[in-house]
DNA sequence: CGGCGCAGCTTAAACGATTTAGTGACTCGG
DNA sequence: CCGAGTCACTAAATCGTTTAAGCTGCGCCG
């Protein structure tokens, strides 16, 4: 009953031609015309077959899968990480190919075992592109092949820190987050949101831990690196006894989803992930990405700011 | 300078045999023996040229590859399936194995888009094995490859309820979550969770959705489906003026990372996900089972409960 | 009527690995 | 000195596709 797997050859002899016809069919090969009438019985026997070409015998022959691979390292895929995942797997299927995450402890640092453990995968499915998020994130990626998510940021970062500005605040603090692997992205935040302030006229946001509660005199309000740094300085503020938004104003970034559970429900900026992930599947594949423009990031007003 | 791929050809070339030979000695075949200093040059030239066997030649070649899919669907990667997936991921590049996962829109209802991005999935990496969680969680999945999981379970309910029990309270809602996808194993939870009651000689849990915060009459304690469904619960609660734990206690289910965030703090139940990822590796791959157990579940006791 | 061009096929050679079925060169017992 | 039995290795087939190159008739031009 599990009869094997259907082969191209299978189809050929079905529709009594030569598994070079029946590929030039499949493919829709230019480079060579076939009459209609024989196109119509390859594309029937393949269907009635329920003929699909098998990725590895393509891959070998043409020397690379069509396969995209996106190393996600430890990042939590939850909020904006999943809607450009599902923007990235959506646009890609719609193109023949498939999306593949890898997760593990990739550090980040070459030779270490998470750098080989990506290298191994990438040897082993000839991916027809990776992307790889934990490069990115340490700002040391030669191709970005992210779509325009690390360029968009600054617009991001500005409806982050314009909003803050617009509700009064003069004096604002800027959250970073803990983790080391996030240093080069949260720095690169950091000095968006001094750019944006010294183009509104407003004082430069001072960098403060997540952790620490104490801000520098005057602070009225933070911008946090995530949403997941928000909500931690959300509760360290609840056991001082302090409220936001009146004791301290606080924003999040890239809505999590976990931030609306939360009392007072955070106040974040939500991203058009989706749309980025869309972009992304195109330079990966060598489109041009005029064609499709994420949405503008939009403040989500909850209470904590 | 970009030297095309190092292939077995190359090593065998470099090492004076034919590409049979290295094959036999990279792979360790029992069935030729090959003298210990052809060996020995074999293995040299392999690595001085840094060669890596390409997958999809060998898939071909095998008729299935060296990857094992995790189809997580649209689940939330944090917490447990965050631990679970690294378990799996370490064990299987032990064997010489990867974990790719696909994430995507994949509905568990056959036939519908997803089902078929799954399948094509499938049909281009032709993997070892396919660990779906979606079908696992929808309860009907006919091989489950999730090394005990699903029926380490009990246990672990059991974990949750005792814990309840233990404080004294003897009237239980149990929380489900609102997802539909969840159903299945939302209810196979709730039934442990009966059992669990019964063989104390305590009144059964009630049902109560994670929303509705009025609980029926007596019931002092809810244990919730996960911690989201707990988070959800107690927000709604804060908005009424209600405080766990006196008010209500609200326990938690497998440990998300995020409840140690929320004020009062989620007391909750932690669970060895990366033992059982690596016990899925291990029943993927044909090998027998009782050499890894996973630690007992635990109580993470914070305040809410 | 010879030959050219073209539409519509087929043949066969890759791609890089694994593995079956040998093949020589030895050794050793009788 | 022959036959059998190891040992160490190789030749070649194979997996399913793609694609360059070749082949065959037919129509048409000069």
């Amino acid at each position: 009953m599990p009869r094997s797997r259907v082969t191209l050859k299978d189809v050929a002899a079905a529709s009594g031609v030569s598994t070079a016809t029946a590929s030039f069919v499949l493919n829709k090969v230019t480079t060579q015309t076939i009459a209609p009438a024989t196109q119509e019985r390859v594309r029937r026997a393949a269907a009635d077959l329920g003929y699909v070409p098998q990725g590895s015998a393509r891959a070998l022959r043409e020397g690379r899968s069509r396969l995209v691979l996106l190393n996600a390292g430890r990042l939590p895929v939850t909020g904006s990480l999943r809607s450009f995942i599902t923007g990235l797997d959506t646009e890609l299927s719609a193109h023949g190919h498939t999306l593949l995450v890898r997760h593990g402890a990739t550090t980040g640092i070459p030779a270490r075992t998470g750098e080989g453990a990506l290298k191994q995968a990438v040897d082993i499915v000839d991916p027809r592109a990776v992307i790889d998020l934990v490069r990115l994130y340490a700002d040391e990626d030669p191709d970005r092949l992210d779509g325009g998510w690390i360029d968009g940021l600054a617009a991001h970062t500005a409806t982050q820190i314009d909003y803050l500005i617009g509700r009064g605040h003069s004096r604002i603090g800027f959250a970073m987050p803990a983790d080391e692997r996030l240093a080069g992205i949260a720095r690169l935040r950091f000095q968006q949101a001094c750019a944006v302030a010294r183009g509104r006229g407003v004082a430069e946001p001072v960098g403060v831990t997540g952790e620490a509660v104490e801000m520098p005199a005057g602070v009225t309000a933070v911008a946090a690196f995530d949403d997941d740094v928000a909500l931690r300085l959300l509760s360290v503020m609840a056991d001082r006894g302090l409220r936001a938004p009146d004791d301290l104003a606080v924003i999040g970034f890239d809505d999590s989803g976990y931030g609306e559970m939360w009392r007072p429900a955070l106040t974040t900026v939500r991203i058009d992930a989706a749309g980025y992930g869309r972009r992304a599947a195109r330079a990966v594949l060598g489109f041009p990405l005029d064609a499709v423009a994420p949405d503008p990031s939009i403040v989500v007003v909850r209470t904590s700011a």
